[in-house]
Parts: C-alpha cells; structure tokens; sequence
DNA sequence: TGTCGTGTTTTGATTGACTCAAGACAACTG
DNA sequence: CAGTTGTCTTGAGTCAATCAAAACACGACA
C-alpha cells in the first residue's frame, strides 16, 4: 500500500479529535462521526445517530455508536437523556445541568436552562435523608407545531409520526 | 354449581373496588389484587406486583398485570413513572403532582412532595414556545443505607442488588 | 519509521421490558 | 337470567440495549 492510497480515517487535529483526547480516549473514526453528528442534531437516538454515522462511515456497527456513546457519557464529554416512553438520547451540551421540554404529542425535545446552572439546582422540601447531588427536571407540553395541529384539526387525529424527534435541535 | 360452590372472586363492596368502578372500569379480581398490592408496595415494577399479584391469585398472567395497570394509569387511579435506567414503576399516589427521589446506588425510591402542589409547579425560563402542561422533577442522590455502606467500605464494591428497589416504599 | 500492547470495533447471540392479536371468559345491564 | 361488552389468557413478536469473543487499529515506544 502507497501512502496516497492510506485512507485517512480520522483528522488527528480538529477540534473534536482534541476533545475526544482531552478525556484520555482514543480518537478513532466512528468516534469523530459521532461526536461531528452529535453537534448537527442533538438529542438523537442511538439508532438515528447509527443512520447518520453510516453516511459517512458505511462500515460501522450499530454496537460501536452504543459504544462510542457509553465512552463519551463515561468520560463526559456527551450527555444520555431518557424521557419517558423514548429510547435514550444524547447530546454533546455537558457540564450547565440545563433541564429538558418534551412534546407530548410528537417528541420533540429542547434545551431549557437552568436558572441556576449547576446541579444540584433545586433541594426537596424533604429528602428522606438521601445525600442528594443532581436535579433532573423534565418538562412536558405541545411544541409549536402540534398546537397548531390541534387547533387547526382538534378531532382528526392525524397521526404525527410520534417519537421522531422531528425539529428537535 | 351451588351457590356455596360459588368462588366469590371479587368482593363487590369495598373501597378498593369503588375506586375502580368510580373511574369506569369493571371491578374484576386481577384489578382488587394489583391495587391491593400496590397499597402495599408502592414504586413496583409490573413484575414485581406480577409476582405479589400471584401469591394471592395464582392463575394471574403477566399481561393481565400490564393491562390493568395500563388501564389504572389511563382511568387516573394510578401512576406510571419511568426513572432513567429502571423499568417503569407504579403508584396508587395520584393528583398531587409529587416527585421522587431516586438512589443512584440501590434504585430505591422515595416520594417528594411537591412545593407547590399542581402541575406544572415549575415553568421553565424559556419554553421555546411549548404549552407546558407538567414538570417533573427527579432528584438523584444515595439512599441512607448506601450513604452508610459507602462510609463503610469506600472501595470494597459491594454490590448492593441495583435495581432491586430495595426498601422502597 | 516500524513494532507492540491495550483499547476499539465487528460480528453474532441474547436479554429485558413491553406490546400485539385472537379467542375464551366474566362483569355489569336490563 | 341471558346478552353484550370489556377483560383475561395464551402465545408470538418487537424494540432497545447488552454481552462476549475475536479481529483490528491507535498511539506509545524503540
């Protein structure tokens, strides 16, 4: 093999290769297709992610984006979110203990800040002697779109492709 | 078939079986069982209450036990609550929008209540536009009993049955 | 620049939690 | 007491995620 026909699989210096070695992991191709996907569209799936990545990585395994999302979550640099009723979610934003808004009806997700920014940003009343260190406020309501849908067609149950993440970034 | 040879499956008049039929739904022996149950244990999981249902109604089936409970938290008799990393549990504790507390360490979980009492308690900074309609709060922590056993032995890594939902109730 | 060791990825199997569907059965209505 | 409708049993199937073993590649070191 010549060395133009090498085929370079990563970018050695990017700034997503530096944030993948900052956390002492090894970068490596899916690696930075998952963390380059992870910053168009947050809140994915692991499978939307997997879709994604294979675009520009056809030879990657669904179990290496499970894997490459456990490394990432473990070393903290990509959060997992898991809304009720949804298949886990992730994304890159870490360290603002920012809360989440859910639609009810089609699952779109966004940021909500957190009025405080570090966790944990609210105490119970009583903690029932729990050593508690994190706040996890999930918020749940009609996005945009599907108030709209409903106002305009309140009875018509149009199936609006739930769970699709539509328009979550 | 006498009627001393009767098997009396449901008792007809008792508080657990007029909140069942309070909210429109038939009072059947399963549906006395799994509420019964869930007075008992609440925060279960359905396999949990299978397995409890069973001991006093042995032919029940583990679908039985999800339906009613599907039909529990769609009549608003009952609760459905889907902590990060557990299977879904169940609570008789409805309409005071309380919240939780979960052990990082032992899944054990504890109510909190809720400072103000209706939903949504919270309403975020930025709603992006949603209707919000809900907030849910889970508060994340170590349990007495882990918080102790931690202190105990800080690197022994005794595994304390995760998920067990040990002393919860 | 080449080699080696450890961490990653691939491949394939497997689990856990839950849902769907069809027929048997039982609770409430009149 | 008989009919209707809703509920339960049985059995199959789905989805998301995990486990394990072997092939492979990154990056430290010579």
């Amino acid at each position: 093999m010549t060395n133009a026909e090498r085929v370079k699989v990563a970018e050695p210096s990017s700034a997503l290769a530096d944030s993948i070695r900052a956390s002492g992991l090894k970068v490596t191709a899916p690696r930075l297709a998952v963390l380059r996907v992870l910053d168009q569209a947050p809140h994915s799936t692991a499978e939307r992610l997997f879709v994604a990545v294979r675009a520009e990585l056809p030879g990657t395994s669904l179990q290496a984006v499970y894997g490459v999302l456990a490394a990432f979550a473990g070393a903290g640099i990509a959060r997992k979110i898991e809304p009720a009723g949804s298949p886990a979610l992730f994304e890159r934003r870490v360290g603002d203990n920012h809360h989440h808004i859910v639609c009810t009806r089609c699952s779109a997700v966004r940021d909500v800040d957190c009025a405080v920014g570090e966790a944990p940003c609210l105490t119970p009343a009583h903690d029932s002697g729990f050593a508690v260190h994190t706040a996890e406020v999930t918020y749940w309501g009609l996005c945009p779109d599907c108030q709209a849908a409903t106002a305009a067609a309140p009875s018509t149950l149009s199936i609006p492709a739930p769970l699709s993440n539509k328009g979550a970034r």
